[in-house]
DNA sequence: GTCTATATATGGATAGAC
DNA sequence: GTCTATCCATATATAGAC
């Protein structure tokens, strides 16, 4: 029936995005991805025509939906300066939780090819950075949009990725690895100075 | 003679850096190194018993010496907030021109293991680590040493390495890529809240 | 130390039955 | 749609000559 070809390319991709955002795409097998989803791998190839094809349609379906989250929080009825710690404290959460997304992200920095990139600051980042960068010049006029939407996300990001080798650093304590902690920090660190 | 031996390991861990920087790990062959260094794949394994003993090399090699470089920044006869500024700068140019330590450190994030990451963290950030830590306790008593540090690598590192896709992104113009201006934005980002 | 030749394994992909 | 069987390319690694 056909509710069991969606089924099974649904299946694939969840499997997938898993499989890649932990090992890369060249360290996981077609055998693997078609073990994982419980069928073999000839018939992996009834539903996608190659292994880049998984890739990209698990890039694509990671993706997508991204931008939208955060309209809402940038377009509240609230000032500026709110909006600017909201936006934080979601941000960070959200990323917090989706961590296959933030490798895969990662690794696309990494091997993603000029299309690639292109596609993601189109379709995932564009209309967020436009937004923020909005906020940051009501929030201060004369700062550098483009540098500052950056190093926020930046810092948010940077935080939970080196979540594995920061445990290992000077002065770590388990509340570091915390979203609400990372939140306060970024958003204090970008609201008073470090001089008085 | 004694000295080909040690000339051609030099020359293998050479082309090896750049490759696995470039590619990963799993995307660079024993052929392709062997073929950049002017050498057959069999007569590599003269000097490495496996392709995993070069990354590990590669790894070894590259990341030594790292620490040492910006000791004598942040131990320099200056003011707390002068060493600060000194210490952004220099690392911002130094994490700028070597890409490729930039791109293994990025994918070791990714894909060390915890033996990988444990030697990282106490070979190549510890002492560091430290060293930044304290100089911020001394510019701003209150801070979280250990957050503050992260957060200033962060930066530096990420506006780097954001590159490839930040041209794509609203309001990017070409000084954002220069070294000198991320390390004023981010000094400035540290020193100077953003609101009034 | 470097070579040629080769053993051996694994992975992507296809053919054709059911 | 999924299977079994298999082709073919590529990769790591070894054997042994020079």
């Amino acid at each position: 029936m056909d509710a069991n070809k969606e089924n099974s390319r649904q299946k694939i991709l969840d499997v997938a995005i898993q499989l890649f955002s932990k090992s890369g795409f060249s360290n996981v097998s077609i055998r693997e991805i078609a073990a994982a989803a419980g069928i073999k791998s000839a018939s992996l190839y009834y539903h996608f025509p190659n292994k880049q094809s998984i890739y990209l349609a698990v890039i694509e379906h990671s993706f997508s939906n991204k931008a939208a989250v955060f309209t809402e929080v940038l377009g509240a009825d609230k000032t500026a300066l709110e909006r600017l710690e909201l936006f934080i404290y979601k941000f960070t959460e959200i990323m917090s939780k989706d961590e296959n997304f933030r490798r895969l992200l990662h690794r696309e920095m990494l091997d993603g090819d000029e299309e690639r990139l292109k596609y993601m600051a189109d379709k995932v980042f564009k209309e967020q950075c436009i937004a923020i960068g909005q906020l940051m010049k009501e929030v201060s006029p004369e700062c550098d949009p483009h540098m500052m939407t950056i190093s926020i996300s930046s810092l948010i990001i940077h935080h939970l990725e080196t979540a594995p080798i920061r445990k290992y650093l000077p002065d770590y304590k388990p509340e570091h690895d915390q979203p609400d902690y990372i939140a306060r920090h970024v958003y204090e660190l970008l609201t008073k100075a470090i001089i008085k």
